[in-house]
DNA sequence: CAGTGGTCTAGACCACCAT
DNA sequence: TGGTGGTCTAGACCACTGA
């Protein structure tokens, strides 16, 4: 573990345990770094990764104040699975696989997925319930060439650790795009309402370390139950 | 103006005018800093911006790739000011101003803006127009205590503008929620179509750079219209 | 193996804030 | 004025890539 990683993690954890209260200040960067036997510049480094995911805000000449955050606004936005938001948030939730099988990327699916025509993609169709509900429908097309063999169990239990933990890809960056669209006879898998005409989808393109996409997905939310938390700074460190 | 800043816009401006293209590497780091005759750890900083706002991405042993991006996939997602937008995208739009009044905080009115109870508010709602349709209602609360005076001339030009140019103060953050809500008698300012059931609400808590909040907005949106984009990076710099 | 990015250091100077 | 964070440097060593 990289020591700025280290100290970024035990700062976190003191803030979420209220250790380090909303609207104090953290020790200084000069202080963090005689505490933790590191140069300052290592601390900084923690620092910002702080800041960039909203736990403290640094105001010069002055120190890092820990901002007051709302009750569980974790990384709704962002790149998440769907099983790790479930478990930071202890849905009672399960997936059901509709469908699992190979294609190929056709000119429209270019179109939509940002694959290229003729590639070999898995393509499957999920149903997220919650609390028995039916309430997100996910359609993903994943690379082969990156992901040769899927199965029913690894959909069913987290992809992304599959994908991470014993396929060893590294996740690094995703374009996600929200719209409402009106609802389409597949959306009728789900438990919709009687009077429901809209639906959220959020389409996103998955990409590697290296770069390449590996998948895209749309995810289609019933609108009632469909809630998106950002965490946005201005000007990200320049300006 | 910053060294690390010059640089990041000078490879922006490259990235966004083709001299880099998508898929080819950037000079490497050491090459940069003897182009730019400044330190690799300030060539780093540049590039870390970059790849913060998902220009490029780093791949260790090799080198740092430019990424094929949409057109127009700018920060609709972050942190960005309707005028800002509106500019970035030339859209024909106006804006009209239904009111502006100063108010109090209510314990209810507490409850939703994080204000506290008995603080002085600039009240207002305005109505978006785009190619002529009022798609957009915004409502905003203001703190007086940091924008003492306001007017409709600068509500209908730019807010951020105004605060940041003649009030000089730097807007640092915002929480946002996206919810899908049903329609209430307000919504009815817009133009909405005839069997609209509902309307896409952003809810936004701004916060100023010494992590005072000054402004609570609320943007009902007409659902066609709303389009929402995100840049997410997986594990910020951190795990 | 040489070249790349990733981590870390020790030190310098600056801009800003409080006293 | 002393302490804070912001910028920048020069150098070191490591981990990884590709030839």
């Amino acid at each position: 573990m990289k020591s700025y990683q280290r100290i970024y993690h035990e700062i976190e954890e003191a803030i979420l345990a209220g250790r380090y209260q909303p609207e104090s200040f953290l020790p200084s960067e000069n202080q963090l770094s005689t505490q933790y036997d590191v140069s300052r510049d290592t601390v900084r480094k923690a620092l910002a990764s702080l800041v960039a995911n909203g736990y403290i805000q640094k105001i010069r000449g002055k120190g890092s104040i820990v901002i007051q955050r709302e009750q569980l606004r974790f990384p709704l936005s962002g790149l998440t699975s769907y099983h790790e938001l479930q478990r930071a948030y202890g849905y009672d939730s399960t997936t059901e696989v509709v469908s699992l099988e190979k294609a190929i990327i056709t000119p429209e699916l270019a179109e939509s997925s940002g694959f290229s025509v003729g590639e070999e993609v898995w393509k499957t169709v999920r149903i997220r319930k919650i609390d028995g509900q039916k309430v997100i429908l996910d359609k993903d097309l994943l690379l082969v060439k990156y992901i040769p063999e899927l199965t029913e169990e690894n959909l069913t239990h987290s992809l992304y650790h599959y994908i991470e933990s014993d396929l060893k890809l590294a996740i690094a960056y995703a374009e996600k795009e929200i719209t409402i669209d009106n609802l389409t006879p597949e959306d009728h898998l789900l438990d919709l309402h009687e009077n429901d005409i809209n639906i959220v989808s959020v389409k996103s393109r998955v990409y590697l370390a290296d770069a390449a996409q590996f998948q895209y997905t749309e995810s289609r939310h019933q609108v009632d139950k469909f809630r998106f938390f950002d965490f946005a700074r201005r000007n990200p460190s320049v300006y």
